[in-house]
DNA sequence: CTGTTGTTCTATTCACAGTAGAACAGTTGT
DNA sequence: ACAACTGTTCTACTGTGAATAGAACAACAG
């Protein structure tokens, strides 16, 4: 698991780290039940502070993507990777739209528009950053 | 020129202002030149305050989506509708990845997805809110 | 018993969001 | 010339979130 945060980013660092969590889980290199590093052990490694990874782990837990069990360790959600509902779909949209508004601005076909989305994907499982 | 603020959401709402302009210059509502409300007939439509209005000016002023005109008024930028830079969409990119990560969690395909932004497209073209 | 786990508490610093009121210097219409 | 309006700038205050810091607690593993 490789982490890169970006300290002078508009990004809070907590988001940096559960994003690349996610990240992780979306190429498959986080599986469930596999164990990250505890919050201490995590923000010595990453030069921050233990309460910021507390923070992006319970950011994680309320997304259900890793699951805290307390006194043990921090775990991958079995359900990690699952179906979308219609509550995440609708929420993915609601998120996405100012961007399709600004790439539309941009004046990028929906053709152009499906091509960014396949780099994106290729640069997620391949790991290009 | 409709605009609807989210008071309880986690975007601020002078984003979420600059956004709905962004939006109304996607769909075509709003054109090179036509001129925008001054900051405090804004702020009094909307119930904000002038200054709240003025951040959103200069925020879409720094992306190029209008113009402000000390003393005279505000402009949609010439080039509100331009094409897109490598730099442009490099930062496209980068915003939209943590979202894709988040839909490759959720079982979407890549047909799905292409799906879903068609979906925003049509939503952002025909004003569905 | 020792060390590690996540949890909780208080505290502080810093930056941003939002509001508020006032004043200024040009522009526009009458 | 005058009044109304424009964006700009200034100070000031409140509230919230991000981030750090240190300490203590209870549960677990060796």
């Amino acid at each position: 698991m490789f982490i890169e945060i970006e300290a002078d980013s508009t990004v809070p660092i907590y988001l940096q780290l559960a994003q690349q969590v996610i990240e992780g889980v979306a190429k498959g290199e986080l599986k469930p039940g596999d164990s990250l590093p505890s919050v201490r052990a995590f923000a010595a490694d990453l030069g921050m502070n233990m309460h910021t990874v507390n923070k992006a782990y319970h950011y994680l837990e309320e997304k259900e993507f890793i699951q805290i069990v307390s006194k043990k360790g921090v775990f991958i959600h079995e359900r990690s990777v699952r179906e979308a509902t219609e509550k995440d779909t609708d929420r993915l949209k609601k998120e996405l739209r100012p961007m399709i508004s600004e790439a539309l601005c941009l004046n990028l076909s929906t053709d152009e528009l499906q091509a960014l989305l396949n780099d994106i994907v290729r640069d997620i499982k391949e790991g290009t950053r």
